[in-house]
This record gives C-alpha cells, sequence and structure tokens, in this order.
DNA sequence: ATAATTACTGACTCACGAGTCATTAAGGTA
DNA sequence: TACCTTAATGACTCGTGAGTCAGTAATTAT
C-alpha cells in the first residue's frame, strides 16, 4: 500500500497562493460578505492554515490589495516611464495604451474594494494614494512639464490638472464595475479626452 | 401624575423615519456593517418596529436606495431641463452647476453603495440605469442636438459620447469617496473639461 | 369608564463566521 | 528504523447580529 500522503508541505507558497484565493474572493464578493473559510477552500488548505500565515481576516485583506498593487502598477507604469517617443506620440501611444488596460486590470477591483471598505482601513487608502496614485498623477505631470521644456507644448500645459488625462479612465472602470452588462464604448471615451486635450495644448 | 406616554404611535411618519436613519448608517458604514439595531435607535423606535415596515435588511436597503433617487434626482433634473438659455450658456450655467452639486448630494453615497453591493441587488442597479443614468445621459445629449439644429453646435458634436462629460465629474465623486482628505479642485476640473468640450463643438 | 384594536417594545432564538488549539502526519535527520 | 520538528488539520468556542414574538400600552370605538 503506497502511503498517499494527505497534502504536502509548501510553506513557501502557502501565503502567495492564500492572497491569490483571497483577492478571488474579495473580489467576488467584497470584504464583509468573504467567509475565511470559502479563502481556505479555495487555496486547498484548512481554515486553521489561513490564520498560521495571516493573523486576523483584516491582515489578510490588507496583504492582498498591497499585493496586488506592488505586483500590477510597477509594470504597468515602467511600461509608460521607459520611452524615446515624442510627447505627442507618447500621450497617443503608451499612456493611452496604459490607461486602456486599467480599467479591466485588478487595479480596477481594488479601487472598488477601497470605494466600499476604505473608511474603516484609512492606512491601506494612505498606501494605495503613494503608491498608485500619487505616481500616476507625478508620472503624466512630468511628462507634460517634459513637452513643455521641449516646446512640443504650449506653457499652460503645465497648468492643467492631471486628473483631467484620467477621468474618463475613471467614468469607464466605474461603468464597468457597476453597469457589466451594458455597453460603453470605454476606449473611445479615453482616445477622444486623449484628442481633446492635445487639441488644447499642442504647441 | 401626569401619565407621560413612553412613545406616540405614528404609523404614517415612521417608515420614512427609518428610511432616513437607515441611510445615515449605510452612507457611514456600508450595509453589512450595518446593524438594524443601530437604524433603529438612530430612528428613535425599537428593532421590532423595523421589521414591521420592512421585512428584511435587505428589503430595507432598496427602500432606501430608490427613495434617495426618486426624491433628489428629479430636483436636480428638472433644475437643468427649463431654460431659454443658448446651449452655450446652457452648459457653461445649470448643467455645470448640476455636475458640481452631484459630487456632494447623496447621489455620491448611492453611487458608493452600488459599487460596493450592486452584484448582490441586480435589480437596484437596474433601477438606478433606468432612473438616474440613462435620464441624465439623455438628457445630455438632447440638448446637444438641440444645439446641433440651432446652428450653435458642429454636427459633428453629436456623435460624442455623453459620458464625456460627466467624466470629471464621476472622478470627483470617487476621489472624495476614497480620499476624503486630500486636496483636489473638483470644480475646476468640470470647468476645464466643458472648456474643453465647447471648444471642440462650437460652430 | 370599559373594551377592542394595533403600533410598538425588548428579550429571546438561532445561524453564522472569526478566531483557537489540541491533534495529526509530512518530511527531514541520525 | 525510530525520532523530531513543525506544517497542516478540523472540531471547537464564542461573540454578534438578523429575525421573531409574546406582551404592553397608546389610541379609538362603544
Amino acid at each position: 500500500m503506497a502511503a498517499e500522503p494527505k497534502y504536502q508541505r509548501r510553506k513557501e507558497d502557502r501565503p502567495q497562493e492564500i492572497a491569490d484565493a483571497a483577492f478571488s474572493e474579495f473580489a467576488e464578493k467584497g470584504y464583509s460578505a468573504t467567509r475565511i473559510d470559502d479563502v481556505a477552500r479555495r487555496a486547498g488548505v484548512s481554515k486553521g492554515l489561513t490564520y498560521l500565515y495571516y493573523k486576523t481576516k483584516e491582515d489578510l485583506f490588507k496583504a492582498v490589495v498591497k499585493n496586488v498593487v506592488v505586483r500590477r502598477v510597477d509594470a504597468l507604469l515602467d511600461d509608460v516611464e521607459t520611452t524615446k517617443l515624442s510627447s505627442e506620440a507618447f500621450i497617443r501611444g503608451p499612456l493611452l495604451t496604459f490607461m486602456k488596460r486599467v480599467p479591466g486590470s485588478p487595479i480596477a477591483i481594488v479601487i472598488r474594494l477601497l470605494i466600499a471598505e476604505g473608511r474603516r482601513h484609512p492606512d491601506l487608502v494612505d498606501y494605495y494614494y503613494d503608491n498608485v496614485v500619487a505616481r500616476g498623477l507625478g508620472a503624466i505631470r512630468r511628462f507634460v512639464e517634459r513637452g513643455v521644456a521641449r516646446g512640443e507644448f504650449k506653457p499652460e500645459a503645465a497648468e492643467l490638472q492631471p486628473q483631467l488625462f484620467l477621468a474618463p479612465m475613471m467614468l469607464s472602470m466605474i461603468w464597468r464595475l457597476i453597469f457589466t452588462e451594458k455597453p460603453l464604448d470605454t476606449d473611445r471615451l479615453m482616445e477622444d479626452q486623449v484628442e481633446l486635450l492635445l487639441a488644447r495644448i499642442k504647441a
């Protein structure tokens, strides 16, 4: 008789596996409606093991959000920062591509969780602001300034709020989060906004 | 000895009072974290009475959302529809005023509740779409078409997605919901968007 | 005044889920 | 092989909050 072990010990991988399962559960049901039992089942472990790696449900929640942020945002932003294009081509190209990707990315899920639960986790909101929002806005601001310095944009361009670039992306995210079935050409929304802005700021 | 009644029977007013209290509680804590006990205390009634007028917590939630929608949206939209202004003046005036008010209105709270809980209440999402979103978008579309018919706007104006007008309003709402303390000149954001759009569509 | 009606109360039940911990067994070591 | 460490289990406790209902008192009818 082969012993057929009931489980394997994999202390290296468990935390990530549990975090991934938790993200899926939180994404589907939100924080309160998610049961640790379900997270554990999805990760293929027992409830008790979850508590070995994460002291409380709230700990797990915070770890999950930070995990998503650090794993995704760097990849998205690096893509944007490393370019030799003209400012206009940069905005029409990499920046637009970046924005089009966000509404379907895990970042959108995190946004939903923050809207729903943020008030009870202010440190999480700060973390998200510092690592996603501030960095994203800073990147846009730097590129506009670079364009002004190069004479590609009018000087007044630097006075525009960078949020103006992101507004249709935000609306697209929320639209998809709430009205999943109602059609909306979110890509066109972002393209049109870019054209509106370029028409205004091009030298 | 005067009898000093312990309570008054006010069957007409109770449902609305309870709904108002529930809205405040849901707004502060979200659906799951709100206890019926707290709603009752806030309304100045017992827990049991809440269940006399609303069969379940979910019933109460739905009643609250619909209540806010019907009480607020008509007032906001009527204000916008009744005008004799030129299309441009209308957009710079009443429409802009309307949009500036939304992020601080109960509609923003309802948006948060829908983002957080919408997936479990699809009928509520439909109700909101029909009574708020579709009506708002329709109003914008009609005014743009009117402007085109009058020769105030270029014909291409009619092809713009009305969501483009609302995007900064949406971003402002979400910003305030999540980052209550981080400053952002949301009024200027909406003003700038209106200028961008008018520059594009004016005949 | 007395009785009848019912709006309203508040103590109760019961399910559910977060967090615990004594026990088990996987995998390494000598 | 026997032994040791600890990753992993799952049955348990315990607080909480949704929903109930027998009783109470405010109001109306007689």
